[in-house]
DNA sequence: GCCAACGTTGGC
DNA sequence: GCCAACGTTGGC
């Protein structure tokens, strides 16, 4: 059964405009367990929101898991991992983090609870609300 | 094993 | 630029 994520990253850093224009990305640098075993949990077609942080604050666009679990091998030391990412497609409009904030289905999402997380599971409840927002 | 000190993330 | 939240490190 699929499942869905949202991962984040600063666009100054890594945009969902990268991930367009390289059509496939390694998901690296991830250095937080609860993170690092969220990518290990991720299946080949999984939906991934993918949120800009810092300038932006909004899901931006789905992108999808299309190789799972690896080491990354980024990493000097520790035992971490990451996936490969494709785009799907960007959302018809940013949903943006205060919009979240407040839409009271939206109150439990992880985005909202643990802001830090930089890969968290998103339910299909969640996904559904997020893209009803996106078409609204 | 506890906790103070410190570092990082990310929203405001 | 500030600070809250959270994770990590290291002394005890």
């Amino acid at each position: 059964m699929k499942s869905y994520w949202l991962a984040k990253s600063e666009p100054e850093t890594y945009s969902w405009d990268d991930l367009v224009r390289e059509k496939k990305t390694s998901w690296t640098g991830v250095r937080n367990f609860v993170a690092r075993n969220n990518l290990r949990k991720m299946s080949e077609g999984d939906e991934v929101l993918f949120y800009h942080s810092g300038e932006g604050k909004a899901v931006i666009g789905i992108a999808e898991v299309v190789r799972q679990a690896y080491p990354d091998t980024t990493a000097k030391d520790g035992d971490w991992s990451t996936v490969d990412l494709a785009p799907v497609r960007k959302l018809s409009r940013a949903v943006t983090l205060s919009e979240i904030k407040s839409n009271p289905r939206l109150q439990d999402m992880v985005l909202v609870r643990q802001s830090r997380l930089s890969v968290q599971p998103v339910t299909a409840i969640e996904l559904r609300e997020i893209l009803r927002l996106a078409a609204s």
